[in-house]
DNA sequence: CTTTAACCTATCAACTTGGTAGGTTAGTAT
DNA sequence: ATACTAACCTACCAAGTTGATAGGTTAAAG
């Protein structure tokens, strides 16, 4: 029940990304520079977040990524889904999963399904634009 | 970003027991016999419960398990802590974590303390008691 | 046609998950 | 006492995931 480095990294980087926007792509090597993550590493977590459709990314000289829509338009969930894959909260929800056998008679399942859609609400209702401009004493109210 | 079936098989067995109590102590077996978990398997978890004060375990003929509590007076988040661990959502939040370095400048653990409360808050307002008496079809408004 | 930077594939060690196997301890009944 | 029962404990294992690293390929700009 955790969240992977993958899609912390990543929440890191569209936050990185937003806050150094303008009209040019930003090389990855930048990136890594400030947020000190290993290039490799982040390689495969920006192709993610490029075949999602978060990122636009260029190649060669004067190339690297920016953010496709703007930050107010971008939510944690969509950055999250994106690099963490499917976020149910237990394999049954999964949308790749077969159908469970003792749905209709598991005592579980509603409550299960009902925290899947606290889940997806909370971190739709967080953008990239949100997150940036928060300073970090600030806590959240929901 | 998972539940395992530690945490599910711990709830199905705490709702079974305690649809099916009463004075006696109830063996495992019957329970693996009702819910077709591996008992060599569930033997682990009811261990977990029972070190977290949920069960009572009794030795020998007439011996088993059953609720320390009323089934009101356990809830979803007791079980899943007791069986999962921490349910923190990210490792940074882990009771056994070290204090992060970059934490004073994280634009996103707020977020993530927040998320935390968000979980907790949804578990600890559903009770063994509440998830016996559903009937599969409810829905759960929160 | 060289430089730059994204992209792709393979590999790896450490850890977690979901079990299984076999033996030990504690309590009950005859 | 001793047989039986049922919890408990330790070790092991295959498969999958995580968090990387290494090295090469493609695409775009100058």
């Amino acid at each position: 029940m955790k969240i992977s480095t993958k899609g912390r990294y990543a929440l890191r980087v569209m936050i990185d990304l937003a806050e150094h926007s303008g009209e040019n792509y930003i090389p990855l090597r930048d990136i890594v520079a400030r947020q000190e993550i290993s290039q490799k590493y982040l390689e495969g977590i920006m192709t993610d977040l490029t075949k999602s459709d978060l990122l636009d990314a260029q190649h060669g000289k004067g190339g690297g990524y920016k953010l496709k829509r703007d930050a107010e338009d971008i939510t944690a969930w969509d950055v999250l889904v994106s690099t963490e894959g499917d976020l149910a909260p237990i394999t049954c929800l999964d949308k790749s999963a077969e159908p469970c056998i003792r749905a209709a008679e598991c005592k579980t399942l509603p409550m299960w399904e009902n925290f899947y859609k606290v889940i997806r609400d909370y971190f739709s209702g967080i953008t990239i634009a949100g997150l940036m401009n928060k300073d970090s004493g600030d806590n959240y109210v929901i």
